[in-house]
DNA sequence: ATTTGTGCAAATCGTTTGCATCTGA
DNA sequence: TCAGATGCAAACGATTTGCACAAAT
C-alpha cells in the first residue's frame, strides 16, 4: 500500500505499481506526473500549476491529460480534492486525515497533522445519512 | 443592527434601513433582492438560484445584477460567501458563527450552531499571520 | 488486435466586465 | 443634476468534451 520511500522520494518502477494497483495504465504521461507529485512529499497543487511545472520539467503533456489524470488519481483514491474558494481546485497528496491552514494571500495551503486538531460536539445527523468526511479550514490573514 | 423580527419576515421600510445602514443605496432590485434572501429566516442560496427565484416571483432583474449586490451585500457583512465544491459559490444568510452539513446528493447545506461544534488543537500559526475564520464543512451522503 | 489514453481545439459553465442607459438622492 | 446602479452582451478563466491519432496490453 505504501510505495513511498522513507526519504520522500519515488523510484520509477514503484510509480508504477502504484499505478497498475489503482488500475491504471503506467502511460508515460500518468508516470511523469505521479513523479512529480509524489516524489517529494506532501503538496497542495492545481492543474495549471501542475502543468507548468511538467512543462519546466521538460515532460510532453497536455492541460487536458492533467485534469484527466488528476480525476483518475482522485478517484484511485491517490489524491484528494480540495474546496478553498470557487475558482480553481486543489489537489492534495496527502489523502491520510488531516486537516489545512489556507494563507489568503498566497493561495497556499498548510497540513494541520489530525493528531493535533479535534472537532466535538457534531449534532445528530439527518436520517439515513452518514459522514463520508470532515473538512476543516483555518483561513489566515496577514496580522 | 437587527432588522428582522421575530417571526422571519422583514418589512421594506426595514430593508430600506438594512441597505442604507450597509452603505447601500435602496434600488428597487436590491431591496427585491434582500427582501428574498432576508425575509424567511437562514439561507444558502447561489447567483443562478436566486435569479430564478426572483424572476418566478415577477421581479424584472438581471444575473450581472444579482452577481453584483450578492457580494455588495457579502462585502457589507449582510451575507457570507462559502466554498463548497469549486463549481458554484454558495452565498449564506447568517453570517454569525456556525458550520455547515453539506448533504453532497442534493447540493444542500444544512447550519450547525457555533455553541455545540468546536474545533480544538489548532497548531501555532506561521509568524504574522491571524485566524480570519475557521470553516467546517460536514460532507453528508446516503447511508 | 483491441482497448485505453492522449492531444488539440472547440464547447461549456459560472462569473466578471465594458459601456450606454437609467434612477435615486 | 449627477454619482451611482442597472442591463446587456461580450469577455473571461477554469474545466470538460469530441474526436482523430498514438500507445499499452
Amino acid at each position: 500500500m505504501n510505495h513511498q520511500s522513507t526519504d520522500g522520494t519515488v523510484s520509477t518502477p514503484d510509480i508504477i505499481d502504484m499505478l497498475r494497483s489503482a488500475g491504471l495504465r503506467p502511460t508515460r504521461q500518468r508516470i511523469s506526473l505521479a513523479a512529480l507529485l509524489f516524489g517529494q512529499g506532501d503538496r497542495h497543487t492545481t492543474a495549471e500549476n501542475l502543468y507548468e511545472e511538467a512543462h519546466r520539467a521538460g515532460v510532453r503533456i497536455s492541460l487536458a491529460t492533467i485534469y484527466n489524470a488528476l480525476h483518475q488519481f482522485t478517484e484511485a483514491g491517490l489524491l484528494r480534492e480540495l474546496a478553498v474558494d470557487g475558482t480553481r481546485t486543489y489537489f492534495d497528496t496527502n489523502t491520510g486525515d488531516h486537516q489545512h491552514f489556507f494563507i489568503e494571500s498566497e493561495g497556499r495551503m498548510i497540513d494541520i497533522p489530525a493528531p493535533s486538531l479535534k472537532v466535538t460536539g457534531i449534532p445528530n445527523l439527518p436520517e439515513g445519512k452518514r459522514v463520508a468526511r470532515v473538512d476543516v479550514m483555518i483561513r489566515l490573514v496577514d496580522e
